[in-house]
This record gives structure tokens, sequence and C-alpha cells, in this order.
DNA sequence: TCACAGTTTAGAATTATTCTAAACTGTTGA
DNA sequence: TCAACAGTTTAGAATAATTCTAAACTGTGA
């Protein structure tokens, strides 16, 4: 018998279930893919890395559809994109209501939970625009 | 005469004098930019916009040297680096503690000053890490 | 099982940015 | 005033992340 979660369904069979309701056919790259990201606890990848990370535990996924993946998946609200580096775009698998810590030096990403943080006193923007989203990053260095 | 300020001096010596300041050599180029980057009010630039910028203005810079300037500055506390955007970087003339707006749209960014905003409840940063600075980024639509 | 829309992919292309090495220029000391 | 040199500029090549292209492939619904 396959891997199984409480549920009885195996992982693949929930990762391919989630995925047809986000409106993304389950293909196998795609199922792969989500199968490392939504597995556990929340994580913080780059194109790059989650590459390397496939690559690594034997599948064969091309770069280009891990790029072209990730939007998807962001598009779909699985994933939200965090701008905190000029030079690499990161992705996070909590898509909640959070901030985060900003570890320059090593690229790492560590949540900070939507109620920890309040911030106060954004004035109104101009006179048409609307806010979207305020975004809130901790740059933090080793002491 | 040239064109002078209040403090009897020109534009250029009072600009060469602040480069010195922040132990820059008053290069032509470096004057030039800054006398673009430093005349008035607060302003964002990204190093292709100031490249555009100082060559329909009449003078000669190059590219890499617009970049080079860029992080110079940066370097030595006459810029910050604000980073909103995946595909470019921007600087700010504003070095003060303050936040900004960003329209996504259309690559622009606008102060908040930083008396207006309070950002509470930031949880201690993990073990062996201290704060360095706190970002705070109001994405904003046009309506 | 078939047909086809949607997907993947290798590799080329693009874009922002950095690097390189040669030419140039402030500055300083005589 | 000027020679000399360290610091600067620059064209163009190089790099790195990301996107594009067009051809091959694959879920899916009938």
């Amino acid at each position: 018998m396959a891997k199984a979660s409480r549920s009885g369904k195996s992982l693949t069979a929930q990762t391919t279930a989630r995925l047809r309701q986000f409106g993304l056919r389950p293909t196998r790259q795609r199922v792969e893919l989500a199968g490392l990201l939504f597995d556990d606890c929340d994580r913080h990848v780059t194109a790059e890395s989650l590459h390397d990370e496939i690559t690594k535990a034997g599948m064969k996924v091309s770069l280009a559809t891990v790029y072209n993946t990730l939007h998807q998946f962001t598009e779909a609200g699985l994933l939200r994109q965090v701008i905190v580096d000029a030079a690499r775009s990161y992705f996070d698998t909590n898509t909640g209501d959070h901030q985060h810590f900003f570890l320059e030096k090593e690229g790492m990403l560590i949540d900070i939970p939507g109620e920890a943080i309040s911030v106060a006193g954004v004035p109104n923007p101009p006179p048409g625009l609307t806010v979207d989203r305020v975004d809130v990053v901790v740059r933090v260095k080793r002491a």
C-alpha cells in the first residue's frame, strides 16, 4: 500500500485533489513540486532552491517549469511571493496574514505571525489609490 | 556669475564640498549626478531612470558609472536602497527614517514620514540575530 | 482510445546588473 | 606648474535570474 495520511487518501491523491480545486491540472511536475512544498510546515523557496531540491530527490523537472509552477501557484493563491532581496524572488507557502524576518547574508526568511505585529498610522494613500497590502520586513543580522 | 545659492557658493561648489565630506572624490560624473539627485526635493530613481535623465540633460555618463555611483552614494550614506520590486532596484535620496507607498504598476514610490507610521509587536529575533531595520511597504493600486 | 487543449522543456533570448582591463583625471608634493 | 599615481570612468564582455519559443508530450473528456 502507498504512503497514506490519516484521511486514507495517498498524499498524491490529496495533492491532486488540491490542485484541481485551485483550477490547476495535476501534472506529474505540479504534483511533485506541490508534494515538496505543501507536505509539512511553512516553507520559503526560490526557483533555484526548489529546483535543486526536487532534482536531489530524484525527480526531473526543468527549471523553466519550476518558474512556471511557482508563478501559477502564486496566481492560484497557493503561494505568496516575498520581495526582500534585489537578487532573487522568494515564495512562501504561508499565504495567510504574516510578516518576515529576513537574514540577508544567508538569504533566510522567518515568518512572524500576523497577529504579532501591528502597523499603525498608515496615511491615506494619494487620491485614486487604494491600499492593497502592507508588508513589513524586519531585516536582521548576526549579532 | 554662475548659478549661486543663498550661501554664495555655486551649486557645483556646494556639491563638490558635500562629496568630499562624504569621502568621495568629486569627479565630473559624481558632481553631475549629485546635482540631479540632491538639488531639490526627495527623489526615487533607478539606475536606468537616472541614466536617461542625465543623458537627456546633455551630460555624458556611462550606465556603469551610474550603477557605481549609486552604490558608492549608498555606501557613503547619501542614498538609501529601497527593495520593493523584484525587477529593479530603487534608490531614495531621503535617507532618514521613513517608509513607502509603492505603486507597482507604474514603478512609483511615495515617501511616508517616519513619524506617521509605527510598527508594534515585532518579536525578538531568533537568538544570535539583531534587528537592523524595519521596512514597511504599503502596496497600493489605482482604485 | 482519440483528439486536443494545456503543459513541459531545451535552449535561446532578455534584462538588470557586475566585471574587466585599458584609458582618463583629480590630487598631491616638489 | 606639473609629474606621477591612485582612484575613476568606460565600452563592451560577462553573469545571473528570469522569461520566451516552438516543438514534443500528456491529462482529460467524449
